[in-house]
RNA sequence: GUCCCCAUCGUCUAGCCAGGUCUAGGACACCAGCCUUUCAAGCUGGCGACACGGGUUCGAAUCCCGUUGGGGAUACCA
């Protein structure tokens, strides 16, 4: 009855499917659904990713009892602000000697991995100042030494813990690794923070990815240590790309952020509806399904345990179903309207099309793709003067990276970006534009470039230069670590 | 490498826990036909899977073991 998303990058469908897995969980059982907000990576959360997140979550209409920006009886919901608990608790665990300060730097460990690496020493870290006096610790702690603090994990023995949908799962103790609880910076892991967490928050049922499971031991060691009873732990399948090895579910090869979705104009009761399917089925066997009447139906054992893909023909066939048979005319206008017919929105396009029309006819072709999902392409527009298609892959790519590194997603910023990148790949800008005229609109005679990324937003972009690298032939995983390595080089 | 998880049509899944009713059901996609001024939609039909090998059993998609394959983890990220 938990959702604990971190506010890194963009929102996740992934996110949103834990969410509504917990959302549904919690209804059904006349429970609370928690959304908290999981920042202790200082260097990677930022409160524009959590707004982003809220915000997502409320288009898809799935609503959460407790949260950041809800008053709760078990508040604060954001762990930034819960730093002096974790202080307490990890304390408490040094004390009880559950834990313990480990004085090692990052270069010491860096050092230490190197060389397991080499002599082929897979074993896992037990850190080195486990045996160190209690005395001798606090006093190095007290002298301001930096230190983190690591969990003093059992060198032997099984770790025996239950997962709701796949029964016991066993591991050897010598196999978990000395978990870091507490950063060097005084932030707490993971770890940590969703231990103590979702103990005062009263968590009764824990249902994640199933990435975690591998560290179920650590945190039911956690709970143990301190003398708590552990909630309930279900591990929900990973989302997969629709590519040959099923990988998780990343963007690089999928677009995975709600706002694509939202952008190429899904409708979030289909997107909602689509994720609902990703695992579980209706004993009648219709497919479009409520909100509701996915929560009247919910049975946590009915889900299948084998990754899904992500596959979003069935999503469109959905959503096609709600835009069809849901939707009467004014109501169908009106989502046109708010999602991209709106007054303003034509307003920030007037200025492109005004100086490029003849009458207010030309409207239509003139702006189509800055109201279009994808834009139709022909590889043989797609050329940069001079270079092979290989090199213009490259070209497309890097953009995409330089596009995603951006933290404001304006004209201005956007243009400074790719005459950077252009200016480095000592390429005339004329040049090197022309094909990004033809992947965002199909032609080469367009509205202006870096307005039309604006307007078109981040989400959009990207997956329309993506669609070029794909038109051109697409790039493989062995191709794409090489432009890494150059772009790295490029920096 | 090691550990953990998983394994039914191309994709999402039903069936598995309590073996027979499974010549394995549904949906998406694809193909064909019908309908139709086009295209969609709709309707009808088709294609298409129990990863492999052992075992248990009168009988295995279902239970057990192994193999293979895939995923995840192995961070001062979550």
């Amino acid at each position: 009855m938990r959702v604990a998303p971190s506010p890194t990058g963009d929102p996740h469908v992934g996110t949103a499917y834990q969410a509504l897995f917990n959302y549904a969980f919690a209804q059904r059982h006349g429970g609370q659904f928690v959304l908290r907000i999981e920042d202790t990576d200082q260097a990677r959360s930022t409160r524009t990713s959590e707004t982003k997140i809220l915000e997502s979550l409320s288009w898809l209409g799935i609503p959460w009892h407790e949260g950041p920006d809800k008053e709760g009886p078990y508040g604060p919901y954001r762990q930034s602000e819960r730093l002096d608990i974790y202080r307490i608790h990890v304390d408490q665990l040094v004390e009880s000697g559950a834990a313990y300060r480990d004085f090692s730097t990052k270069e010491d460990l860096e050092a230490q991995r190197q060389r397991q690496a080499e002599t082929k020493d897979f074993s896992m870290t037990k850190g080195e100042y486990r045996e160190l006096d209690a005395k001798a610790s606090a006093a190095r702690a007290e002298g301001g030494d930096p230190h983190t603090i690591r969990l003093r994990v059992p060198l032997e023995g099984e770790c025996v813990m239950t997962d709701l949908l796949r029964g016991e799962i066993r591991r050897e103790w010598y196999l978990v690794d000395d978990q870091i609880l507490m950063k060097s910076d005084g932030f707490p892991t993971y770890h940590l923070a969703n231990v103590v967490d979702d103990h005062l928050m009263k968590i009764s049922h824990v249902i994640r990815g199933e990435e975690w499971i591998n560290s179920l031991p650590k945190h039911l060691l956690l709970y143990q240590a301190f003398g708590w009873d552990s909630p309930q732990f279900c591990h929900l399948p990973l989302l997969r790309n629709n590519d040959a090895n099923k990988t998780k579910l990343s963007k690089r090869r999928n677009p995975t952020s709600i706002d694509y979705y939202r952008a190429a104009g899904f409708l979030p009761e289909a997107l909602v509806n689509f994720l609902a399917l990703m695992g579980t089925s209706q004993a009648d066997g219709e497919e479009k399904l409520s909100l509701d009447g996915f929560v009247a139906n919910f049975n946590l054992n009915d889900i299948s345990l084998g990754g899904p893909v992500f596959d979003t023909d069935k999503l469109r066939w959905l959503n096609a179903r709600y835009l069809r048979e849901d939707l009467d005319d004014d109501a169908l206008c009106d989502r046109l309207f708010s999602w991209a017919l709106d007054r303003e929105r034509v307003k920030a396009i007037l200025p492109l099309a005004r100086p490029r029309l003849e009458t207010l006819g030309d409207w239509g072709f003139l702006t189509a793709h800055l109201f279009a999902d994808a834009v139709p392409l022909e590889a043989s527009e797609l050329v940069l003067k001079g270079a092979e298609t290989q090199e213009l892959i490259g070209v497309f790519q890097f953009a995409i990276w330089r596009l995603e590194a951006l933290e404001r997603f304006n004209a201005e910023s956007i243009q400074t970006a790719l005459r950077g990148l252009a200016d480095q790949l000592e390429l005339k800008m004329r040049d090197f534009t022309r094909p990004f005229y033809v992947a965002m609109s199909g032609r080469a005679a367009s509205t202006p470039l870096f307005e039309t990324m604006e307007i078109v937003g981040p989400d959009l972009t990207r997956s329309r230069l993506r669609a070029a690298i794909e038109a051109l032939g697409g790039v493989s995983g062995k191709a794409t670590k090489k432009l890494e390595k150059r772009y790295a080089g490029m920096q």
